[in-house]
DNA sequence: TATGAATGAGCCTTCATTCAT
DNA sequence: GATGAATGAAGGCTCATTCAT
């Protein structure tokens, strides 16, 4: 595997450990076995990583929805698996997902985190398309405004689990079931 | 003005200012006009500042969406106004809020969280229950699961605009419409 | 003693000691017994020692000429004695004074070292004023311009010996003897 | 033009755009278009360099005098010409010819600099030699004394323009008169 | 000879926190 | 309660040098 990658991994799993303000430039080279300035042959700054961050947490949960999805055709399906995805997404990386979602790093990269975060509304946006074509729902929403409602909607209920409240099981159900009630009844799904 | 609210006040200008990791304790102290040591009279460390802005906020946030609601009885009107109030409050605070809502700061405090966004919770959830006795909305949803969904949702939404991408006055038009036929849609809301 | 001060003494010594280049402010801080901050709280950078530096040098070598001087009135030995002077500070602080007088540090400060010279050059101009008006000197060239020229004559011949050379006793009193004639000709001295 | 030639070019030119202490090998390297590696072939370190930077002044600056002095064999005429030549030299190279002066970097290799500086001696002693022999001066300090004081005292003046404070045309010109005359005088030069 | 990715010691600097006044 | 000079651990980053190719 390539050094550049090797680092990001090893980034984002201390950043899981032991959150991102307590993990340290040295750190990173501890764990990926390089040396501290091989860092900088690849990343110009610690902030600099962030974005290539991003860009695999994205690419994990992008990963994994497709996963769960799998070959499933049917809309009300597909949006139950990916917010099944979603949670234990979020369940795992809850921090780094934090940080990415909130956009609190550097402002300087601020921008790209849109672009980043491409894929994902991307994928659930021709879902949404696809079911609209079969007249699955109803929503004269914008397929791309939708998708973007729907991931920050989901999104928000995992994080308010993992995050805040570190419930237990029962509680992460009702909230799953609460969250895809409300989305079906936003999207207005036939069912 | 007593000085622990001094304190918070100054902190929350500068946070909007020059971003939350950039601002120290000495920046806060110079601000507030007090000496350094004066800084640890009222807070006991630079963390445990996080809980006390965070009240400040929701309060803030709070204000607004009453102030904004006023003696409005419609539900409709309610929640087009609270999606005003969410946004005009992102617009303005957007670092200070994502930091809140992304509950980045130290894990430490992370639980305290959950208890000091109750007050927004509340309100939300009790414009909710009167709706439903009033019959103006169907969802089943738990009226408390509900506000956190709703407010997940809006305030999800108005990052995505105002943090994300620094959208122009159309884009932020569109957006809200979004949100609030979304949210609609979402509750049941007849028409 | 002021903790600026002793700052200043303790980077000169080791400068003297190990050169400039190797002196840290780690090492700095060690020899004034402070602690690593507190040197940042008198001088905002490492390179802003360096006027702070060159104020004291010069300070010492206005001290040494005025006090082998003395009270000598005869401009002829004034000179002599100035000479003597020059020479035994650059023997002690060579490397300290090849610094100051070669303006190599940080361009940021260089304009201010003409300023921290002057007490120096002041001195010297106001020796050659008084020959003048005894008519001891011919020489028509400007008293402050003939100062620099004085200055800088004997600054560099002393360098010659103590920093290129490390002579021998008598060679060190031969180019004192050659700095001498060519002074007191160029000077115009009545003998 | 081979490299080791070529190093030594482009770490004068990097000097002089950006200073001694900014300039690093790996500027120096990407400037001669080597690899990082190819630098220690030529150059044991960075240090290194020194002498060979200052051999290449030095051939500058004599190579200066002798295409201003040309055929001249006027030793008034002489001198006005090498007068010239330092201050040209210094102004266009102030800060790398500051370093070699005043022998700052490595104590390492200080010896070698009093060679390195011969040929620029002896172009100067035997201009003064051929003058004692036609008569032109009377001064009795012996030349290859004589003239290291000149050299030093014409470059120190020289300095105090170009390294201090960047003076104004009026102003060099003066001192460039001021040092003529007192040079003159220090040799006794019949006019 | 030539390369250039990799090294890692060590630098300067920051800043939350303390404590004598 | 209030002060602010002093602390010192710890961080990000640089860059001269090496070595396998």
């Amino acid at each position: 595997m390539d050094k550049k990658e090797r680092i990001v991994k090893s980034a984002i799993e201390l950043f899981q450990e032991q959150g991102i303000e307590k993990t340290t430039v040295s750190d990173i080279v501890k764990r990926t076995q390089i040396a501290q300035g091989t860092f900088y042959l690849y990343f110009s700054s610690k902030l600099a990583l962030m974005p290539a961050i991003a860009e695999e947490m994205v690419k994990i949960l992008v990963d994994q929805i497709n996963k769960k999805i799998n070959n499933e055709t049917d809309f009300t399906t597909q949006m139950k698996k990916m917010i099944d995805a979603i949670f234990a997404v979020n369940e795992e990386y809850s921090e780094v997902l934090a940080l990415i979602y909130s956009g609190l790093a550097s402002t300087e990269h601020l921008k790209e985190w849109e672009t980043v975060y491409a894929p994902c509304y991307e994928l659930v946006s021709s879902l949404i398309d696809k079911a609209k074509e079969e007249k699955a729902i109803q929503s004269t929403i914008p397929s791309d405004c939708a998708a973007k409602l729907v991931i920050g909607l989901v999104e928000s209920a995992a994080e308010q689990v993992y995050l805040y409240n570190y419930s237990d099981v029962t509680e992460i159900e009702s909230q799953k079931d609460a969250v895809t009630q409300f989305l079906f009844d936003a999207l207005q799904l036939k069912r």
